[in-house]
RNA sequence: GCAGAUGUAGUUUAAUGGUAGAACCUCAGCCUUCCAAGCUGACUGCGUGGGUCCGAUUCCCAUCAUCUGCUCCA
């Protein structure tokens, strides 16, 4: 992967129908992308190879398709209705933007700003002179709450009692169901809750194409514990999701673990996977040690409690949660720049290849007659075999060596040509497009050649 | 949200105050028995909305989007 940057994997992605520009026909809305056809075949692979690994393989693991809607009082108790509104105010001088609390509290080298209103601040504020970090004076507009939860509002009347918030992370969902998984699924600590779905965050600045958005999906991981096991579980899991992403091709030396010095508000312990995105490291994935904030507070605001009893030791507790989420869109992202390759062919123009593993690729292979009018009955019969066990293209246009390119360069692992010998052996060439290798099969042998090779 | 830059087919681009040419891609036909050959043809474009002007893709304004920096990033 040589001169790689995201003006060329955007247009890339457009070109063969990964990624399009959200609302492009009218002019786009920013941070919104749409997955065309391509792009949201790999994204259920991607899908696929997680719920393999963290539901299918793992014992105790469950996974939940929570609504994105939830009652109200879900985020006051999560703590978003709070920490997710912050006070910003602009310098009038130099232009930039700042939080207010931060503001005071880097002013005093305090904390003071934390417990103040938004009026308070102001007045602080104004009473101190306190001076912006970046020109020194003192010239601010007035305090603007800027909302990082979507909020909409349900019935017909929209009234503050109405509101409901689009869901800034997947967590709750899960939290609110431990008493519901815990007794359906008999479970004993630890156990799992995984979940596959979308979040909506107000960003004021996202960008870098899929990697900050609006709306994005998420793939995340809670493992209810006991105290005393959660450093342990939290440990485990940053390595688990490490070898996940290694699994699905990506190599150690494009990943990072970042621990977190500065935590959330529910957090004991935080630590980022990031990958070596063209626009510098990233963060991926984010594990971390909730302890028993969440179900805490969902027992103190909802008045039910959220204790499990442990047979042994016959005692009671709010359990620990670990939590490993994954960031879907940002995943698929470092999957397609893992997979991007240009290669020099010896008449000096170049290609590109996607190089998936091949079980997230969006056709696992690709059916081509080698002379249209003559092997294309047979072709389309091969296809529609195959069609019932995999995703398949089918090309017939134009020669074999430029179907050959266009199926490698959206990432198909195998090529499959239908010639006389065919018509007369029943057998297929088979190619691999990273070995370029052919090798005859006969049709009835090709179904399991190529599930052998797309495992994950 | 602030500052700067940018915006011409799917992509990369050319020219122009009198509504635009090309290459690649795509598609159709011919040819072709294994890696982008060739030939013929076809489709597709001035981000959007105003203004100035006889006339605007070109000048001006606004807006939208993208990029860079700032800010933000539970």
């Amino acid at each position: 992967m040589n001169d790689m940057n995201m003006d060329k994997m955007v247009n890339f992605c457009k070109q063969y129908g990964f990624i399009f520009q959200g609302s492009e026909i009218y002019g786009g809305l920013a941070n919104t992308w749409d997955y065309g056809p391509l792009g949201s075949r790999f994204k259920n692979n991607v899908k696929d190879a997680w719920r393999k690994r963290f539901i299918q393989e793992r014992k105790n693991a469950y996974e939940l398709d929570a609504d994105i809607l939830m009652h109200p009082r879900v985020w006051e108790a999560s703590g978003h209705v709070d920490s997710f509104a912050d006070p910003l105010l602009d310098c009038r001088e130099c232009k930039t933007r700042h939080r207010a609390d931060n503001l005071i509290n880097d002013y005093t080298n305090s904390t003071i700003g934390d417990a103040m209103t938004n009026e308070e601040m102001m007045k602080y504020i104004r009473d101190h002179k306190v001076p912006c970090p970046k020109c020194g004076k003192s010239n601010f507009t007035d305090i603007r709450q800027f909302k990082l939860m979507f909020e909409t509002h349900r019935g017909v009347v929209e009234d503050a009692k109405s509101i409901v918030y689009l869901r800034p992370e997947n967590a709750q969902g899960e939290y609110v169901n431990f008493l519901n998984v815990l007794r359906s699924m008999r479970c004993k600590l630890p156990f799992s809750i995984g979940q596959i779905g979308k979040a909506f965050r107000n960003e004021i600045t996202p960008g870098n194409f899929t990697f900050r958005t609006i709306e994005f999906e998420q793939m995340e991981y809670q493992t209810f514990c006991r105290e005393g096991e959660d450093m342990q579980l939290y440990e485990y899991f940053k390595e688990y999701g490490k070898k996940f992403y290694m699994d699905l091709g990506i190599p150690e030396d494009k990943l990072r673990f970042h621990d977190h010095e500065k935590l959330a508000h529910y957090a004991k312990s935080a630590c980022d996977i990031e990958y070596l995105f063209p626009f510098g490291w990233g963060e991926i994935n984010g594990t971390h040690n909730r302890t028993n904030f969440d179900l805490s507070r969902h027992q103190q605001y909802s008045g039910v409690s959220q204790e499990y009893l442990d047979e042994e030791t016959h005692e009671k507790f709010v359990p620990f949660i670990i939590e490993s989420t994954y960031g879907l869109d940002r995943t698929c992202l470092a999957l397609l720049f893992n997979a991007y390759h240009e290669e020099t062919l010896e008449n000096g123009s170049t290609r590109e290849v996607m190089k998936f593993h091949p079980f997230l690729a969006p056709y696992k292979v690709t059916v081509l007659p080698l002379i249209k009018k003559y092997h294309s009955e047979r072709a389309n019969e091969i296809y529609e075999m195959l069609s019932k066990h995999f995703m398949c293209d089918y090309d017939e246009a134009g020669n074999i060596g430029k179907r050959y390119r266009r199926s490698d360069v959206v990432g198909t692992p195998f090529a499959i040509t239908i010639d006389d010998n065919t018509l007369n052996e029943n057998t297929v060439t088979i190619r691999d497009r990273d070995t370029m290798e052919q090798i005859t099969l006969p049709v009835d042998e090709v179904v399991d050649y190529i599930k052998s090779k797309i495992n994950f």
